[in-house]
DNA sequence: CAGGCAGCGATTGGATGCAATCTCGGGGGA
DNA sequence: TCCCCCGAGATTGCATCCAATCGCTGCCTG
């Protein structure tokens, strides 16, 4: 399981930062994706330091790439904090989403082979293990990296990694909107796009991979407002 | 034209970083874009920090934020370097242009009011003087960047962030592997784009642009070998 | 004379220290 | 009683400083 935690490819930043950096950013990465840490948690760079081993400075550069990716926010003088991003800019991950990632299960279908449809399975696996054992926050992060391998597949990196930086948004939408938070319609969606990758059905998991990303937004209640301090009367009187 | 060379809308980093750090990178992202800096440029960062009259840690953030974006890489203990993406890697870049911009420049041309129009027509007015002007760089960037301000009228965020980021890396693989340094063939597609989103016509802004990124696609050579096109020591020092 | 290797200079990576700014709590005034 | 103002504490932002690593020059050896 270790190997599919791991990932056959961890592109995310092993190429860039240093390890140190990579380390802690992906730890929080990490941590946001399983919504381990919620929107809008603050992330103190001293604490965290304390937490990794290592100086602000590398905390820092930690926080400022995980910011270029949306997934912190970082406020003048005020420090950094989980994006919580609001309706709109949820939409608009998923949005980019329906562009990016049909045609990419498309590519990928065309082009899988045994090893990686064998990969996929293993991936499906270990959600489904995931899921079983109630661990709700892994199942989601593994949900999403099973579309960024898909991509992988595809063979375009560029494509991959914007899949990763809105695979991660995504985690937070989901936690912030969610209607519901079961994840459970996903493991259907998954099986039958590994089915279409197997077969190497290009159009059929094209399409599979849009009704798929329809369900996920449609799981989402992303009508009007983004934060709905409409009254106080109704905010304190409705719930 | 001040107005269009700022333009109205610069979230690149406005949101995240420090103004010192968003002041480096972009200078520095604006010198690459017009490819004042060429690919494979050293970034020296006690050089870089000296011209701006920053420390070193301003410039280092700086150039972190760009190697994020894939404009710069950096290499431990070795420096950063202005990147000079390989074929598969540009030809990576385009089929994620085909698959967001098409769709996008539909959007945007439902959506354009008279005022975005406007704007449209001035960026084009600002890129036809700088070539007239001969000074192709400018050109090229306010090319690209009427690229990403047609996602911001489709009022898509994010996507226009990921156009941005692809449009950057176009110049670079435009100044690697273009056949001839001409961009003259996009001032007929820019022209023709604005007409298509003046009349409001999506579906014809959207085969305009899809045309639009094949012509720039097939402008460039990403045949063929990887890499060695000019020096030995690139060539042989491997990617 | 060519190839390998050790020492040195230069540059980067990371940690610490100081100034600037924001948050929070208490006191004064309306 | 409520609101506004202000001072202390804490946290961030940036500059400086030290250690680690890389490239290069010169020497030695085969």
């Amino acid at each position: 399981m270790k190997d599919v935690e791991a990932g056959p490819s961890q592109p995310s930043r092993a190429g860039d930062d240093s390890p140190a950096i990579a380390a802690v950013a992906d730890g929080l990465a990490r941590a946001i994706h399983e919504l381990r840490l919620a929107p809008g948690a603050k992330l103190g760079a001293e604490e965290i330091g304390e937490i990794y081993g290592v100086s602000r400075t590398v905390v820092r550069a930690a926080l400022q790439s995980l910011a270029h990716e949306r997934l912190v926010e970082i406020r003048r003088h005020r420090g950094a904090f989980v994006s919580s991003p609001d309706r709109r800019e949820a939409a608009e991950v998923f949005e980019a989403r329906a562009l990016l990632e049909p045609r990419t299960a498309r590519s990928a279908a065309e082009r899988a082979t045994s090893v990686d449809v064998d990969l996929l399975r293993r991936h499906i696996e270990a959600e489904h293990d995931a899921l079983d054992a109630g661990d709700d926050g892994r199942a989601l992060r593994l949900s999403g990296k099973f579309h960024v391998e898909l991509a992988r597949i595809a063979d375009q990196q560029t494509i991959a990694r914007f899949i990763e930086a809105l695979v991660a948004r995504s985690s937070l939408a989901i936690a912030l909107y969610a209607r519901r938070p079961s994840a459970r319609c996903e493991r259907h969606a998954h099986d039958a796009l590994i089915g279409a990758v197997a077969a190497n059905d290009g159009a059929g998991a094209e399409d599979l991979m849009r009704s798929h990303l329809v369900d996920l937004h449609s799981m989402l209640d992303l009508r009007a407002s983004p934060e709905a301090p409409k009254g106080l009367r109704e905010a304190l009187l409705g719930d």
